[in-house]
Formats: structure tokens, C-alpha cells, sequence
DNA sequence: GCGAAGCTTTGATCTTGGTCAAAGAAAGTT
DNA sequence: AACTTTCTTTGACCAAGATCAAAGCTTCGC
């Protein structure tokens, strides 16, 4: 079982809209766990088992193609929900790219529980409500934006959402962060290929919008010109 | 008020979930109305008056860009529920891409019902899975699928969705029927030009795998090459 | 420290799909 | 029916990004 009322995410995951005796019972329910990068926890296709809070590091949702090529179809962080409540099995490959520490929940007992709190339900709903906005967001980026869009977007995305874990004001970004993924990676998300992806770093570089110390490291030098860059046309 | 019990999408829509005494305490909430083709309901941006089921006929989800584009995020068919219950704006355009009969709500009076009614609150949350399911599919191709895959999987989807409103069993394809969109929608569907759309049509009707009588009107020829073609690589 | 294995970057070339332009076909109007 | 308007197709050309290839860098193991 965890501690929920310790919990870094306490507020900010699904768990915030349950009373402290309602918590108490669920976090009978969870247990915390470590994952390493690369990790999967769970495979497309399989009967979920279960289902998650992240409370630290970043995760990533996957459809993987026969030839071996995947499309990344979400980035997970800290406090967001992962997995498929309510029957169905998941269609995606779930895969840390970062060590992870994670809050599981069995999907059956996860279920009943939910089903017992509407509250948790509803809030569970408007989560889904926002991860469907974020994936029409992201297609209208496959659908519409050119290469340097596309890099902009994420970095901008990537300097939000990586605030230190806990309780860092929503308004913060970080001018200075590790990427959570490697070139491939990148590329698979942004749907372009490993090289345009390099070439598009390359070239905000030399526009001394970003720096790169090293190949995990982004400075972000110029945000307002980068968040130009994100924009369409 | 609308008499459920003899509506045509009793079954399918998120309405299902409901008994009949509930059910009618719904339909006096609901209205129905008809909207004409290229008829705008609900603005991006605006406070979203209304949620609604569709009865009949297809609606579009957009998101319009400064410079006069749009990329569509979702196409809506008969039985599927639109509009953002709980709180915020509708982010999105949702227009009429064909004459359609919609069963609208005003979302505060939806709130509460469906708040009162852990049953529909639960199917509404498995509807938005399935529809977050949708859009990462769509995600997928837009990342991944050349121009002629592109127009095969919107084929395809289409030969499944467009079964005659009411009861059709699931199983059922249409080997005929009427695109709801013409080619400039159908290009901002699948994130390609009117130009490439076009052409593609052309080649796989030159390749006798589907039939183009009029603008409008699609035969499938040969589902399983259409189908082979819709896959990736 | 040396060498192997991975990443990442850069370069050269090619392809797919975009852009520009114009002609054809339907549909709507007078 | 003639004319306008709108939608679709086709053609010629272009460019963004993919592919192929090779060279630099890191990282890791010994």
C-alpha cells in the first residue's frame, strides 16, 4: 500500500478528488513501483492489467508497426493517468523513457472502486476529455505543421510539462532541461526522420534560439522567437 | 421533449445506458433538431451551450487556423455524442458536413442529469476512451501513412460508418455509398492537398480497386486490395 | 586507455507530395 | 440554353523532407 497524503502528486493526479478516508482506501489499493527507462509496462494487446498514476518521470504510449517502426502516440508525466479502465484492453505499448516511479492499481480492483466514486469517475473523465484535446492538438501538428513547427512545438511542450516534479506553479518553464528521449525517439513522435530532426536542431541552434551542451541538454535561449517557430504560418 | 423509446439511435447512443423511466426523464431535456449541411453549431472558443447526440447524417470537429485552413480532428456519425459536458469551452468547430438531425441538450441541464446518473457519467467515460482510441489511430496515420494509404483508410472507415442509420449490425460494410465531404474536406481530413487527393483517387480507380460514378459517389471493387492498401508498409 | 557499439550530425541525391496554372465538369441562375 | 460559379482533374515544376552513405562523438566494457 502507499502513503497517499505524502504523495508528490496528491493534487495534482485523479487522487485529488477524493476525501482523506476515501484516499486512505484506495492507497490500500495501490502500490508504488520503480520502472527503468526502457522499460515497458504494458503491451499492446494484452488484457491491461493494470492501471497507473505516474509520480515521477515520463512515459510514453506507442503503436508499433510490423516493420519494427512505432508512432509515439502520447508523452506521459508526472500526475498524468495511464491505462484503460473499464474493460477493454490497451492498445498501446506503454514504455518508460525515463526511470519512473509509478502508483499501480490493479485494473479489477481499480474498476470497482471507481464505480463506487463518482467523483473519481468524473474526474477521470474530464482527464480523458483533456488527453483527447492534447491528441487533436497533436494531429493537427502531423496534419498541418512543417519540421521546424514541429521541433518548436515539442520544445515548448517539453519546457512546460518537465517542471520539477510536485508543486511547481503551472505558469513555470524551464529554460533549462534534459530531453526525456533520444533522436529516434523525437522522431517518432514528430512523425519526420532521424536526420530531419537533427538538421531542424541544428538549424535553431545556429538562429541562437536554442543551445545544446550535450545531446540531452536544451537551453531554451529565445522563447519567444521559439514559441513563433511552434505557431502555423 | 423527444420520444426516445422509438428513436433510432436508442440503442447505440449513450442513452443505451439508461432505463426507461430515466430515459424518459432525458428526453425532456432533449430536443430534436435539424441542422442543414455546412451549418456551423458550436464555435471554437465559445462557452459550448450545448451538448447533442447524432441522430443522423455527419458532423466534422475542426480546428481553424489563422490563415483560413483547417485540419478536421474528428468526423462524427450517427450515434456518436458531441460536445465538451463539465466545464470548459469546446475547442473545437463542430459543423455539419451533411443535412443532419441532432438530439441537443443545454450542458447545464446534461451536467447535472448525467452527475445524478454514475451509469451514463461511466458510458460517456468509455465513449471518450473509444474517441481518444480514434484519434490516435488517426494520429498513426497522419505520422506515419503516405498519401495513397491515407485515402484507402478513409475509404475504409467510411464503407464502416456510413451503414444505414438505425440497426444495421456491425458486421455490415457498404460496398457503395456517398462521401459526406467534398475533396477540399477530405484533404483536410487526412493532413494532404486537394491536388494529392485527387490523384490518388484517380490511381486507385485506374487500378480497379474502387469506382468513381459521379464526384460524390463511391463503389468498392475490391475491398481486400482497398483494404491491403489502407495498411502501413 | 583502447576498441566496439551506439548515437548524432552532415552531405549528396532522390521522391513524394506541394504549388502554380489551366482546362474540364457539374450545378446553379437568369 | 447560355453563363457564372464552384468543384475536380490534370500537367509542369518545385521543394521539403526522406533515403542512402559516411564521418564524428559519446558511452561503455575490458
Amino acid at each position: 500500500m502507499s502513503d497517499c497524503s505524502t504523495c508528490v502528486v496528491r493534487n495534482r493526479a485523479i487522487c485529488a478528488s477524493l476525501e482523506t478516508d476515501e484516499l486512505q482506501l484506495l492507497g490500500h489499493l495501490g502500490r508504488k513501483r520503480m520502472i527503468k527507462r526502457g522499460e515497458t509496462l504494458l503491451w499492446e494487446g494484452d488484457p491491461a492489467p493494470v492501471v497507473a498514476n505516474i509520480i515521477d518521470g515520463v512515459l510514453k504510449l506507442s503503436v508499433n508497426l510490423q516493420d519494427g517502426r512505432e508512432q509515439i502516440v502520447s508523452v506521459m508525466y508526472a500526475s498524468d493517468f495511464i491505462g484503460r479502465p473499464f474493460g477493454k484492453e490497451s492498445p498501446y505499448r506503454v514504455t518508460a523513457m525515463t526511470d519512473a516511479e509509478i502508483c499501480v492499481f490493479s485494473r479489477s480492483s481499480f474498476d470497482s472502486f471507481a464505480k463506487e466514486h463518482p467523483d473519481l469517475q468524473n474526474k477521470l473523465l474530464q482527464r480523458t476529455l483533456d488527453e483527447l484535446d492534447r491528441a487533436r492538438e497533436w494531429m493537427t501538428m502531423l496534419g498541418k505543421k512543417s519540421a521546424t513547427e514541429r521541433i518548436a512545438t515539442l520544445l515548448v511542450e517539453l519546457s512546460d510539462r518537465l517542471t520539477v516534479d510536485g508543486c511547481s506553479p503551472t505558469t513555470l518553464y524551464l529554460d533549462r532541461f534534459e530531453l526525456p528521449m533520444d533522436r529516434q525517439q523525437i522522431s517518432d513522435i514528430l512523425g519526420l526522420t532521424i536526420e530531419t530532426v537533427s538538421r531542424q536542431f541544428t538549424r535553431i541552434r545556429k538562429e541562437g534560439i536554442i543551445e545544446l551542451p550535450d545531446r540531452r541538454t536544451v537551453i531554451i535561449k529565445d522563447r519567444s522567437r521559439l514559441k513563433a517557430l511552434a505557431e502555423i504560418a
